[in-house]
DNA sequence: TATTGTTATACTCTATAACTATA
DNA sequence: TATAGTTATAGAGTATAACAATA
């Protein structure tokens, strides 16, 4: 395949942000409706989604990431031990201190579920031929990008 | 182009899905940066959002839309009136009933800003070829889904 | 003394119940 | 009588400030 001009990542970055865009209400919807079902705040599921990034996570860090005060997280932190979805380790080099960990519970309220009927609507919209390159290409982009993904 | 099995919508959403997953994490944390910097819950955002897509959205829509009580609502609404990011107008039909809608203000903060660095490391993991073909292939879909957006 | 994290307190948001106005 | 929405109050969740323990 070729082009005239040059295609770099920063142009896919620009149409990537616009297709986006379309998106972005129903994303804010569905994310708020798993909020609401699983009883979690957006500054707890945040919560569960850095410690599932990072290892040896601590609550300063936490608070860093998130810009809330260390005792915020440990109110936090509180009720997610509570409801079995983090454990609190300590720390060997620092008894200050403890890591965050995500407990199997924990990881599966990670995934917020997509609106797969909105998304058909959309592809339905396109030529058989441009599903096909489509395809092609989110197939590629995935495979790149799956391979950095830890598991 | 020509692919040697039926590609059908399914069957990208399926693919969508597993990439979006692969950004789900940084777009959370994206919108809680958003709602902290402008002083929104994620309720209120949900709100402006309901409100940009519906016309003519009285309090009891945005009560079942967001599983919220009427009390709740009014609450919302008037922190958004007061910050002068949504108008209560009159219902001419129903003297009890209000439309909310969105003021220039609030549609200001709708837009989410993407962490542009991230997607172009995510890109540059890819052939120049495959580049090309991804280009293409948004640059369509891009064409077809935002000819049904408003504006 | 500086840093990590907790406890105590204040504030914000949401739910419930009682109410007003209109249909 | 039923419905749309508001007001008042209580409770849950979150943030702020003062504090204790460790570095």
């Amino acid at each position: 395949m070729s082009t005239e001009f040059h295609v770099n990542p920063d142009m896919i970055v620009q149409l990537y942000n616009e297709i986006s865009k379309h998106f972005s209400s129903q994303r804010v919807r569905r994310l708020a409706e798993h909020l609401r079902k699983n009883d979690l705040s957006l500054n707890q599921f945040s919560v569960l989604n850095i410690v599932n990034h990072e290892s040896e996570c601590s609550s300063i860090h936490l608070a860093n990431m998130l810009k809330l005060k260390a005792a915020s997280i440990t109110y936090i932190i509180d009720l997610l031990v509570k409801r079995g979805l983090v454990d609190r380790v300590e720390n060997p080099e620092d008894r200050r201190s403890h890591f965050i960990n995500l407990t199997e519970e924990g990881r599966k309220l990670l995934v917020v579920p997509e609106d797969t009927a909105d998304l058909i609507q959309s592809f339905e919209a396109l030529e058989q031929d441009d599903l096909d390159m489509l395809y092609l290409s989110l197939r590629v982009l995935k495979n790149r990008i799956i391979r950095n993904d830890k598991k």
